[in-house]
DNA sequence: TAAACTTATTTGTTCGTACAAATAAACAAA
DNA sequence: TTTGTTTATTTGTACGAACAAATAAGTTTA
C-alpha cells in the first residue's frame, strides 16, 4: 500500500523499457480493456483503485489515471469519488452517428430554397390541437404555414405547418422568404436552447386541400415530416409538420459507427 | 521564458485564491474560449504555447494542458508537436446526433417483428442493376427477398429486397425468419466492418406487385428505404431496399444536440 | 541545386508530491 | 430510532521536473 519513498526520477527511462512502441497509459488501458471483456472484473464490479494500479503494474498515478481516462472515455467505467471506478460495460459499444453541422442541415433541402411564410396567426388551440402539441386546449400558439421553393423548380418543394409555443409567439423576423429555421429565431431571442428533435417520417397520401397547395395530383404520395424541438426540460418549443410532393424530395442520412460513449 | 527555479509547493493552496468555484484549468480554458470568440484568436492563428500559457496565467503546464485539452474536447483547436495549438474553430460545434445502439434498431421495427426471407439467389446482375450497386454488369451478386411481419398484424409490414456483395455471397443463416440483420451475419462470418450507413427515404405510389406483396390497394402510398451499408473502404457491401405499407409503419429518430467535436 | 543532416521548439508522456472535495461508513447524540 | 458528526478512502486538482517524439527551419554536403 506504500509508495516508494525514495523516488527515482530517472527510472522511467531508464529501467524496463517494456515495448516503447505505444505510451505506457495506453498499453495499461489496453490491459485493463482485456480484463473487462474478458470478465475478470464485470459489469458493476469495482476496478482497483489508482494506487491499486501503481502498485499492480508498477506506474505512477499519472499514467494509471490516463489510462483509467480512457476507459471512461470508450464508456466501460464510471468514476465517483470515495467509491471508486465501477465497470459499466464488458465492451466498448458501437453505436452509429448521424451528425448534422446544423439543424439547417437536418432539412435536407439543398441551400437555395426558401421558406416562404403565407400565413401568421395567433390561435387558440382546441382539443384535437392540444392532443398534438401536448398542451391544453385554449392556450393560444403562433401558427405559421408557408412553402419551400427551389430556384429552379415552379412547383413547390412542401407545404409546412409550424407550432411555436405560446412562450415564444412574439417571435420576430419570420414574415416571408425565410433562410434560417424558426427555431434558430427562437433560440437567438429567447436564449432557449433546443436540445432534442424528434423526428417522424410517413408516408401519405395527398388530400385535396395539400395536391392544390403543392401542385400535385389528387391521391398521389407525398413525403410527411413532423419535428418536435424540445428544450432542455423536454417540453415542446416547435412543432414542424411538412409534406413533401413524392418526386421532388427525399430525405437522406448517412449514419457513422463509431466507438465510445457519451 | 524562464520558469520558477525555486518552485513553492504549496503556493496553489496558500495565495490568490481566486474564484474557487471552479477548478482553474476550467476558468482558463473558459478564458481561452472567449478570447477565441472575440476574435483574439482568429481560426487558424496559434494560441500561446503551453509555456507562455503558464507565464500569462501563472499556473503550471499540468494546469493549461488540461485547460487546451478542453478546448481540444470542443472542436475549438488542434495540436501539433513543433508547431503549437491552431484555432480551427471560433465557436464550439454543436451537432444534433442520432444514436442507435446497434444498427438493428435502425430499423425502426419493434424487436417482435421478424424478417422471413421467401428468395434467394446468386444473380448475374444486367447493367440498371450495375448501376444501383455501383457495380459492372455480369458480377453475380446473391439477392435475397422476404417479408417482414409483425405478430399482431397478419398483414406484412413492408417488402425487402437485398443485395449482396459477390464477396460475401456464400454468407450463411439466412434462412427461413431472420431475428438479426444480414449485414450482422455478414461481419460475424467475414469481419467486414460496416462503417457506414447511407440511407434514403422516399414516398413511392405501390404498384401492382407492391401492392400485392404487400397485401395493400395498388397506387396507396408506401414508404421506401434504402441503406446501403458501406465498409472500410466505402465499397458497397450491402444494398437493402424496403417498401412499407404507409398506414403500417412511420419511421422515427431522436437527434440530440451535443457539444464537441469528433 | 538538391539531398542529407542538424538544431531548436513544441507537444506528448511519465515521474513524484500534495492538498481538496466528496462521500460511504462508522460513530455519537438527541 | 433517527439525526447529526466524524473519519477514512477515493477521485479530483494542481504543482514541478524530466525526457521522448515529432518536425519546421536552417545548415551542411554531394
Amino acid at each position: 500500500m506504500t509508495l516508494a519513498t525514495s523516488p527515482d526520477p530517472a527510472a522511467h527511462s531508464r529501467g524496463l523499457a517494456l515495448s516503447a512502441s505505444q505510451p505506457r497509459y495506453l498499453q495499461l488501458a489496453q490491459t485493463l480493456l482485456n480484463e473487462i471483456e474478458e470478465g475478470r472484473y464485470p459489469v458493476g464490479s469495482l476496478l482497483p483503485t489508482e494506487y491499486e494500479l501503481c502498485d499492480q503494474f508498477g506506474v505512477s498515478r499519472s499514467t494509471a489515471r490516463e489510462a483509467v481516462k480512457r476507459l471512461v472515455q470508450l464508456g466501460l467505467v464510471v468514476r465517483q469519488p470515495r467509491v471508486g471506478t465501477t465497470v459499466c460495460a464488458r465492451t466498448p459499444t458501437m453505436t452509429y452517428r448521424q451528425r448534422t453541422a446544423d439543424v439547417v442541415d437536418l432539412y435536407q433541402y439543398a441551400t437555395d430554397t426558401t421558406l416562404v411564410i403565407e400565413a401568421r396567426a395567433l390561435l387558440e388551440i382546441d382539443p384535437a390541437q392540444a392532443l398534438m402539441l401536448e398542451a391544453t386546449a385554449g392556450e393560444t400558439w403562433l401558427h405559421l404555414s408557408g412553402r419551400r421553393h427551389t430556384q429552379d423548380q415552379d412547383k413547390p418543394l412542401s407545404f409546412t405547418d409550424i407550432w411555436v409555443h405560446p412562450a415564444f409567439r412574439s417571435v420576430k423576423g419570420l414574415d416571408g422568404p425565410l433562410n434560417g429555421a424558426v427555431h434558430a429565431a427562437i433560440e437567438q431571442q429567447f436564449g432557449e436552447v433546443i436540445v432534442a428533435v424528434e423526428q417522424e417520417i410517413r408516408a401519405v397520401a395527398l388530400d385535396r386541400a395539400m395536391a392544390d397547395a403543392l401542385d400535385a395530383p389528387v391521391r398521389s404520395p407525398g413525403l410527411w415530416i413532423s419535428r418536435r424541438y424540445r428544450n432542455r426540460l423536454g417540453q415542446l418549443v416547435e412543432l414542424a409538420n411538412s409534406t413533401h410532393a413524392a418526386d421532388r424530395f427525399s430525405y437522406s442520412t448517412v449514419l457513422r459507427r463509431e466507438w465510445g460513449a457519451s
